[in-house]
DNA sequence: CTGAAAGCGCTAACAA
DNA sequence: TTGTTAGCGCTTTCAG
């Protein structure tokens, strides 16, 4: 109990003005028409008071908030934090504002975050990945809210999708991997469970290895979490059981861990070992041997949301999905497959 | 106009359990005394309906939101990024929900994204550095919005600080490089442009040295942006310019770039050259050679300022402000000067 | 222990 | 062009 009280609110202007609060509302919104003489009262009025409306009351007058929600596993990683920051710039820039909470990849505080976006109204939202707890789509369809699920693209979800194919993404690596020759190749994934975008490309690297022959054996996998730290430690592991000419990592980080792993125990990369990442973080072309690797689109992809998640809510219609597409950018950590 | 239109209201529960509304909200806030059997029909009322309050409806009529607000630079940061994760995370537990707003390290963006925050009935905001427009702090002293800043802290600021002296945490520094007999110390600082964390930095190394009968001459310092390239290209500039035979960054991904860069050049770290970085990103201890840096602790000074943020709004009290510390952290790419 | 009623700050018909 | 009057969905005295 304290914190706007002391605001001026727009009965205040309205007096100031000596006008109706009706007046000023029109003419904080610029909508309907207005004299002359009355606006420059009005606005000379909110100057006066320094007036700042109140959106709340205006969302729950209005029945919409100019809010978007977020729902994130987590801040930290580089490529989520890319998505987002473009999605709060492009949402800024149409007039709404970010509401942002982050499940710590769990399902069940993800479900209750869902809860809580709806509570405050949010206008859209946006979520990462396909695979969620039934029960969102539910809520969110029963709220109204309209919503988008990123970093994922897949015809068959139910949800609007805005991203890429993370298990066709892989295809290229594979190919570009045998093309050179490698034929005993490894993985080391992100963590599947939970994660459609990880197991995603794990199944993708399954596919193209068959598809061409070859088989990714679980021996051949270890899921590693998203650490330096800890892909080390894995990368020295699968090293360790498997003669393997190339390892696929589930994204840059990991690959950035078995790559630094790797120049410890001194295997050349690509003369020994041929590694590829995926994201392509900033860092990735910098590195020496530069990292072979899959190019998202992360801001854009949060431009995007942003933009079709509020065009659907302004025109009152359905979310559109997009596909984006991704690249195999190759540089300097693959080469031929040797003896 | 859509969105809740659809959605049970607390008058429906009351209706479908026979009470007032008042006493749906009773229950639903766990205030008051309730009958046994009453709070059970309510109870169960809410879940056949699936009922779920709105929040900007409490919000109005309790005047306060439990809602914190966060303006930061950029997300592309991950050291912002790890912040503001706990600075949520930390919020999410007390049941606070963030609004996020990205300024583009824009002064005027800033104040205009303030003013935004007001109108959404923050209970308390975040900002990071001290370095904000003065109105904006006229206006959320009006508004009476509890705020903190973050990333610095200055005994003299104007608003509560939760972090830690950008200009002593170089002294160790400095005073370590010297201590390995370097005198030609030049620096790769951050943009100090509206930017007191990076003036602060660039202040204190050249006090630090100034305190040892050393100078930062102008010359021996290029300000750099967040970027590994710009970093790489500052870096050799500065290399042709100047004989050093230490650079301080002004942040680890400057040092990223300086170092890779040396590396490329043929110019051996530490041998020739030391480096020293800021903010200790987990990727500086990986690296060969590790990267001496100093360290900040990111993710605590996001929990501290949720916590005494809605500490101070809960108990209706001024802001505390809290210093930590940093630490020097010697790895290996700090060495003796050589002649 | 429970209900009635007023009001939080704003918008939106409907009149005038 | 402007004012009046209802609410939006919730909390909160104040009665009972």
């Amino acid at each position: 109990m304290s914190s706007r009280r002391q605001m001026p609110t727009q009965l205040d202007v309205a007096r100031e003005a000596g006008v109706s609060t009706a007046t000023v509302s029109r003419v904080v919104n610029e909508q309907g028409a207005i004299s002359d003489d009355v606006k420059a009262r009005v606005l000379n009025a909110i100057d006066v008071l320094n007036y700042i409306p109140d959106a709340g009351a205006r969302a729950l007058a209005m029945q919409q908030s100019a809010t978007l929600g977020a729902i994130i596993p987590t801040l930290n990683n580089a490529i989520f934090a890319e998505g987002i920051n473009a999605f709060e710039r492009t949402a800024q820039s149409l007039g709404y504002t970010l509401i942002l909470s982050v499940s710590q990849q769990n399902k069940v505080k993800e479900q209750h975050l869902v809860t809580k976006m709806i509570e405050r109204g949010v206008d859209g939202l946006m979520l990462i990945g396909n695979s969620h707890h039934p029960a969102i789509y539910d809520r969110l369809k029963q709220a109204g809210v309209r919503h988008v699920c990123t970093w994922a693209y897949d015809a068959r979800a139910q949800a609007p999708n805005i991203g890429f194919d993370n298990v066709q993404a892989m295809e290229p690596a594979v190919e570009h991997l045998m093309s050179l020759g490698h034929v005993r190749i490894g993985m080391l994934a992100g963590i599947t469970q939970d994660n459609d975008r990880a197991a995603g490309r794990v199944e993708g690297v399954r596919k193209s290895l068959e598809s061409r022959g070859l088989s990714l054996p679980q021996s051949h996998i270890i899921e590693v979490p998203y650490s330096i730290t800890e892909s080390r430690r894995a990368f020295v592991t699968l090293m360790e059981q498997q003669k393997l000419s190339a390892v696929i990592c589930g994204n840059d980080v990991i690959a950035y861990g078995a790559l630094l792993e790797a120049q410890r125990l001194g295997i050349s990369v690509p003369g020994q070992l041929s590694l590829t990442g995926f994201d392509d973080l900033s860092l990735s072309s910098e590195l020496n041997p530069a990292l072979t690797t899959v190019q998202v689109h992360a801001e854009r992809m949060g431009e995007i949301a942003a933009t079709l998640l509020i065009e659907a809510v302004e025109s009152q219609s359905d979310v559109q999905s997009a596909q984006l597409d991704t690249k195999l950018l190759v540089r300097q950590t693959t080469g031929p497959a040797s003896a």
